[in-house]
RNA sequence: GUGAUUGUAGCUCAGCUGGUUAGAGCGCCGGAUUGUGGUUCCGGAGGUCGCCGGUUCGAAACCGGUCUUUCACCCCA
């Protein structure tokens, strides 16, 4: 045998019925997405290595995929360089494309440079593949699809409203009822910060409190002293380890806490907005919760933070997130451009419906009819009928060998193909066609007009 | 990047503490049945035991490395 084949890790092949699965997922995000007023738009799978480093911290850093040069790209490497074997200074004399980490940071680099000809507020939305070279895990793959959908160039709040109202849509079209939209916003984050005097360890510190329900109060008070956050500081936002109520209280409560912080007042004021407006306005089937602790995020949201978690009892993780940028696109050069968005994680919400047994209605794309193929005269004549039943939008096709019947039939079922047309000397000689049922086994000689219809 | 874990036929898996020519079920191909399928019966093909090296008279099994699978950490969708 040849050398076994496969394919490199974290990657997956899609078959039939899983294409199937994820283009339903694919175009009910899409719907929603123009139903709301985003408009598509692509980019290079990858970019400059220059476009991406440095923009998701150390760690996005090493988890992006570089491209090596092509030519003798060693060559032109100093020996000296080669000696002291640093890979990090050499990868950059190697290597000067990457591919795509995410989907957003690329889309600042477009709106920068397609500055001229967008009308802004601009609001696109972006369906591709990332990839990310993380050791791969439930739910965590090394290709992946994003789907974003983000506005650049308005501040308003009711943007904000909106894109949860958009999650919202998505899932509740999807029947994946029961996710929770988990909201917070990074102004109170720095204004915590800011009251226990840890402003230059914001990073540290919300990283550490983003864990609170993984391991534990004590858990984040451990992590906090090592990062050097002091006691004295920790014992200060104390209430923030058992914060619960609805989210009104706990809106009350965070004014209370951050009454000093003027950033952490204004933070508040803004998920106030927002809350308010959506509990108004109501919901299909997410829950709204104001979470202190959500600080996911890269290190470039300003503003809102999203995340959405699947039904409990589904341990996948987030399946979605999101939030407001102020300065992303500044790093392109381009300021005062403020942006917010949200991205569905296609892959974990297959997993989810999957788990719950939500894929039920997704029929798989299948022939209606086949021809059995006795010949080249048979065929001839089959092929004929075939133009009338494909004109009508009849699924069919023609076996392409005149292989025997059984093999025929049996791929009829294999594929679970609802009718065989049968068609020999007699039928061509009748003009006429054999009509057989495989699902009852009932057949009966009929005209075109009868195939036609019956098949309909 | 850290720590575990997995790998035997196309698929799911047996294979005892190292001992002849490595097995089963399903699938595949052919026949019983040359214009009638899903059932049944009969026959057949298909394996460098992930890869490389080591220990041994002898390795699918033991050891080392590497790749792969799954999981946790880090981080994230």
């Amino acid at each position: 045998m040849a050398q076994k084949p496969s394919i490199p890790k974290g990657t997956r092949d899609f078959s039939p019925t899983e294409v199937a699965k994820r283009n339903y997922i694919f175009s009910t995000i899409k719907q929603v997405f123009e139903l709301y007023g985003f408009q598509p738009i692509e980019t290079p799978s990858f970019e400059k290595s220059e476009t991406l480093m440095g923009k998701y911290g150390d760690e996005g850093d090493r988890l992006i995929f570089k491209i090596l040069n092509s030519g003798d790209y060693l060559n032109k490497v100093d020996d000296s360089l080669l000696k002291i074997k640093d890979s990090l200074k050499i990868t950059s004399k190697i290597s000067e494309k990457a591919l795509r980490y995410d989907l957003t940071v690329p889309f600042a680099r477009y709106v920068v440079q397609h500055q001229n000809d967008i009308v802004f507020p601009f609001k696109r939305y972006q369906m591709q593949p990332v990839w990310r070279a993380d050791r791969p895990q439930k739910g965590r793959f090394r290709e992946f699809y994003q789907c974003d959908a983000d506005v650049v160039g308005s501040k308003s709040l009711w943007q904000e409203v909106e894109f949860v109202q958009l999650y919202d849509a998505v899932f509740s079209k999807l029947k994946l009822t029961g996710t929770t939209i988990k909201l917070n916003n990074r102004k109170i984050l720095a204004g915590i910060a800011e009251i226990i005097g840890a402003k230059d360890k914001l990073i540290d510190f919300t990283v550490a409190l983003d864990k609170l329900d993984k391991i534990g109060a004590e858990g984040v008070i451990k992590e906090m002293l090592s990062k050097g956050i002091s006691q004295d500081a920790i014992h200060k936002v104390q209430p923030l380890f058992q914060f619960n109520g609805n989210n009104q209280d706990k809106l009350n409560q965070l004014q209370d806490l951050l009454e000093a912080s003027e950033e952490g007042i204004q933070g508040v004021k803004d998920l106030r907005f927002v809350i308010d407006a959506v509990e108004s306005l109501g919901l299909q089937s997410a829950t709204l919760e104001l979470d202190v602790t959500l600080a996911r995020g890269l290190n470039y949201y300003t503003g809102a933070i999203y995340e959405v978690t699947a039904p409990e009892g589904v341990k996948i993780g987030s399946i979605g997130g999101g939030g407001r940028y102020d300065d992303l696109t500044g790093i392109f050069g381009l300021n005062d451009m403020s942006g917010v968005g949200i991205s569905f994680g296609l892959d974990r919400i297959y997993l989810v419906l999957e788990e719950l047994h939500l894929f039920d209605e997704v029929a798989l794309p299948k022939p209606k009819v086949l021809f059995i193929n006795f010949g080249e005269l048979e065929a001839a004549y089959c092929m004929k009928a075939l133009i009338d039943l494909r004109n009508k939008g009849i699924k069919s096709e023609l076996y392409p060998d005149s292989a025997k019947m059984k093999k025929q039939l049996n791929y009829a079922n294999r594929r679970a193909i609802p009718f065989v047309v049968i068609v020999g000397e007699n039928e061509i000689v009748n003009g006429n066609y054999t009509l057989k049922n495989m699902l009852t086994g009932e057949q009966k000689v009929c005209t075109l007009e009868d195939l036609l219809k019956i098949t309909t």
